[in-house]
RNA sequence: GGGUGAUUAGCUCAGUUGGCUAGAGCAUCUCGUUUACACCGAGGAGGUCUGGGGUUCGAGUCCCUAAUCACCCACCA
């Protein structure tokens, strides 16, 4: 007995390469990139999860004689990275700033470093089949390589520029942030409405806003042109109480009579649409704040006293001196509560403060349209379908993707300018000094690159883009199979796309599997307050790898939220026992020395055993072909549960005694090799260790095996067993029914008028205890009809089918019709009169129903 | 406000172009330790498939409508 221990399978196999591609040898390539995690600490389950799958894939399509490339790698995650270290740091009183960019890039290589580690050896322990000589990190020299050369492409093309707009920035961590990376949160809030009163006029105008504080910067009023209330103020000006600014009232469809007062001050430098309505009035922008969100009086060239006895203050602490102020004077009109969405910093949770700022910007809107004609061309099929929707819908409205970041780490950007500010966008300081001219003076633009922007370029970098011509781009892009979160897909999904059409015209993969989130067994999201987080570690050390890997095969479905418990997990390993304990049984039974299968023994229960498998392992494949896992685990469980080992093994102990040993056996072996070989791509150390005990091969070669195939067998009367069975649960029925225990033996008649099932008679006899005899007595007086258990069974393909099946049907159950009755008695005399009737269709039913189905399709 | 998905047994969920008596696992109940397995076996109970309309010979499945839940996008008056 031989005991695999998984790391130690896994190291083996690392180690002489059997998770390696071979690119020289000729066969059809299936590749899965890893979705890199982020290098922010451990894996969670949804990464056990979502990497089980790929996994799962790439074994399964080895044994189908593919040559995988199953590629592994971290992603550098720039906000998040840079907070993590930052924060680490601080515990220790050391502050970015203080340490200057490279001793702190310093620390994050070395925080890197330990991440990675851990990461890596968390994916081992998965079995995590991945190429670990081609491991990449989207910060590595050829990851930066193919960084800079997309940057200059695309800026020599005229898609990247630098803007000076309105951007969400974070006062905290002080960085641009995309419109993803921004959350909506319900907020409760204020709505104060505030007097403004008219130049030279007795009238006032009132205005109702959730950020008071912004008054500072105000450079104007809209007000809707449709407005009777207002319409006459337009041109006028309105003075900014406290701050005195004259600002003149313009006519902007933007303004909504129905919402607030119906007239909205306008604060350029501050919010969005105030910005555009700014724009379109020619009105002054006035940036009111300090990078950190603190009032700046420097910017405000028209400050008063108490517009200057705000500076340095917190933007919050502002407002609530503005409003002190306000009530002050008169002009707070009316304070209201108001619940409204405020934007987040998704990393930090900060509120976000639109703030205008030169930034680096991508223009995707020609790659976007042709990232959605891929999809609509069917060159990338989304995995379930529906997901296309969401693709499509972002990439719609897509709005230019700011690139730049204020961080540190990350790809700096390769930009270089000249004292006098000349953009030169070059690889190198060396190649950019060479355009400039050797005594100018050059200094690389401060800012990095947004993470996604290199996620964008994993499936072609990590294969050696630029280079086109090397081996692995040549033979493994595009890649086959994304498999990842639908959370990413404008995140990652939308972005690899399109650089990979852009810059290959192609698409960087054919499928995209994208699958949900795991929760609790309640459906509960897991974090952290409600402690119902699972640590994919936990797990293995109490159960073990196969165990969860088989919960997490039978729990992914359908690209819904997938919900997990430990119970689930019990499951999965009362399965796997079940297996075990199989093995022995044939193992005990002497399977090892059983001759090479022969499929002109067969007898009808190795046929009807074998035509299981066959089914199942077709069912199966088609499964995991469509990347239903959870029917893949489902189609076996219940193979290997119900068919194999219920049926099957309870009905070969009579005959192992008989001369069909050998035949039995021999198909035992065929059996299990099949379960296996279906079972490894789920559970492959345990396969792999029982493959071994078995004593068909080796543990550490197993995962080389080809995939189980269905056996040639004469199929004609697998139904019989079928049959049997049903005929030996409504015996164990009735016994039920009449509290007639196992032991006592009762006997049943046979009227039988085929002679082919007379063969089945001792079979029924074993399992019902029951003695049969022709004799007939009415104690007990039952009919059985073989007919009862035909189903009835409407293909589902077209109507020609379905009448020529239908009456296929209908003429077997008139062919059988007279083949068998048995009649069951019972020693001991009660009669319960026509049980069977009462659970089972009745045979003048099914063919009265037939009857019908035949008209109506015919 | 716009969109997507969901609603099936006590629980968690399958149910693929409409067609078997609507299924599985867990939980529950009854019976059973017959030499692979009590991490077991046999069997039972439990469902107006969210409500209401419609199409059809036939609807859990298609259409309309309502409700509830979840998520995504937009929105700091």
């Amino acid at each position: 007995m031989t005991t695999i221990i998984p790391e130690e399978l896994y190291k083996y196999q690392e180690e002489n390469g059997y998770y390696k591609p071979n690119p020289n040898e000729n066969k059809k390539r299936f590749t899965i990139m890893i979705p890199p995690p982020n290098i922010t600490g451990n894996l969670h389950l949804g990464h056990a999860f979502t990497m089980t799958m790929q996994d799962i894939i790439i074994r399964y399509k080895r044994m189908m004689g593919f040559d995988t490339l199953l590629l592994p790698g971290t992603d550098h995650a720039a906000i998040a990275t840079q907070m993590i270290v930052e924060k680490k740091l601080a515990e220790k009183g050391i502050k970015r700033k203080e340490i200057g960019r490279k001793a702190f890039l310093d620390e994050i290589w070395k925080w890197k470093g330990e991440c990675t580690n851990t990461i890596t050896q968390q994916l081992r322990k998965i079995g995590y089949s991945a190429d670990w000589s081609r491991e990449r990190f989207t910060m590595d020299e050829g990851m930066s390589t193919a960084v800079k050369e997309a940057f200059i492409r695309l800026y020599n093309d005229g898609l990247i520029y630098k803007d000076n707009r309105l951007v969400n920035w974070d006062p905290v961590l002080l960085t641009s942030v995309s419109d993803l990376e921004v959350n909506m949160i319900e907020t409760q809030g204020n709505m104060w409405h505030i007097r403004y009163d008219i130049d030279n006029s007795d009238e006032s105008i009132i205005i109702a806003t959730t950020r008071p504080e912004t008054m500072l910067g105000d450079t104007g009023i809209a007000i809707n042109p449709n407005d009777e209330r207002f319409k006459h103020l337009i041109g006028k000006y309105a003075i900014i109480p406290i701050v005195g600014r004259k600002i003149q009232i313009v006519a902007d469809e933007y303004a909504d009579m129905e919402k607030g007062t119906g007239a909205v001050k306008i604060t350029p430098a501050h919010d969005f649409n105030d910005f555009e309505v700014g724009k379109r009035h020619n009105l002054p922008i006035i940036n009111i704040f300090s990078p950190n969100a603190e009032i700046d009086v420097s910017k405000i060239s028209d400050a008063n006293d108490f517009v200057k006895s705000l500076d340095k203050i917190d933007r919050f602490e502002a407002r609530k001196i503005i409003i002190e102020k306000l009530k002050e004077t008169g002009h707070l009109i009316k304070t209201e509560t108001y619940t409204h969405q405020v934007p987040h910093s998704e990393r930090g949770g900060a509120i976000i403060e639109p703030r205008l700022t030169e930034q680096w910007y991508l223009d995707v809107s020609q790659m976007a349209k042709d990232a959605i004609n891929l999809v609509k061309e069917g060159k990338i099929k989304f995995v379930p379908k529906m997901w296309e929707n969401t693709f499509f819908a972002w990439l719609n409205n897509i709005q230019p993707w700011c690139i730049s970041r204020q961080l540190w780490w990350g790809h700096q950007i390769p930009a270089y300018y000249t004292d006098d500010g000349k953009i030169i966008v070059a690889k190198s300081l060396e190649e950019a000094q060479a355009i400039a001219g050797k005594n100018i003076h050059l200094t690389q633009d401060e800012d990095t690159l947004d993470t996604w922007f290199s996620s964008g370029l994993w499936p072609m970098s990590t294969l050696g883009w630029p280079d086109t011509e090397s081996i692995d781009f040549k033979t493994y892009f595009p890649t086959s199979t994304l498999i990842t979160g639908f959370d990413i897909i404008f995140f990652w999904v939308a972005r690899m796309v399109m650089f990979s059409v852009y810059f290959t015209g192609k698409a960087p993969f054919d499928t995209v599997v994208c699958h949900g989130l795991v929760r609790d067994e309640h459906g509960q999201k897991m974090s952290k307050t409600k402690g119902n987080v699972i640590n994919p570690l936990d797990l293995i050390n109490e159960f073990d790898i196969d165990t969860v890997r088989w919960t997490i095969c039978t729990l992914s479905g359908q690209g819904r939220d997938m919900n997990f418990g430990k119970s689930l997990v019990e499951n999965g390993r009362k399965f796997i026992t079940k297996l075990k304990n199989a093995s022995k049984f044939w193992e005990q039974k002497g399977s090892k020395n059983a001759p090479t299968f022969n499929p002109a023994e067969s007898i009808t229960i190795t046929n009807w055993i074998l035509n299981k498998m066959n089914e199942a392992i077709s069912t199966a494949q088609t499964a995991i072909e469509n990347y239903r896992y959870d029917e893949y685990a489902q189609t076996i469980y219940h193979f290997v549960w119900n068919d194999f080992c219920d049926n099957f093994i309870e009905l070969s102990k009579p005959e192992l005694e008989s001369v069909n040993k050998d035949i039995i056996l021999s198909t035992a072996n065929i059996v299990i090799k099949n379960i296996l070989k279906m079972l490894q791509p789920v559970i492959p150390f345990v396969s792999a260790e029982l493959w071994e005990n078995m004593g068909y091969g080796k543990a550490t070669d197993f995962i080389k095996e080809t995939y189980a195939s269905p056996i040639q067998i004469d199929t004609s009367n697998t139904n019989d067993i079928d049959w049997v069975l049903n005929i030996i649960s409504v015996i164990r029925n009735i016994r039920a029914e009449n509290k007639i225990p196992f032991k006592t033996e009762i006997n049943i008649s046979f009227k039988i008028t085929n002679k082919d099932f007379i063969k089945y008679i001792s079979m029924i006899e074993t399992h019902t205890n029951t003695k049969s005899s022709n004799e007939t007595n009415d104690m007990l007086n039952i009919v059985i009809d073989k007919e009862t258990t035909l189903l009835l069974e409407l293909p589902k393909s077209n109507k020609n089918d379905s009448l020529q099946k239908a009456k296929q049907e209908l003429e077997e159950i008139e062919k059988r019709i007279q083949s068998l009755t048995i009649q069951i008695k019972n020693m001991e005399g009660k009669a319960p009169e026509n049980i069977i009737n009462d659970r089972k269709i009745s045979l003048n039913d099914a063919i009265e129903k037939q009857k019908q189905l035949k008209n109506i399709i015919g």
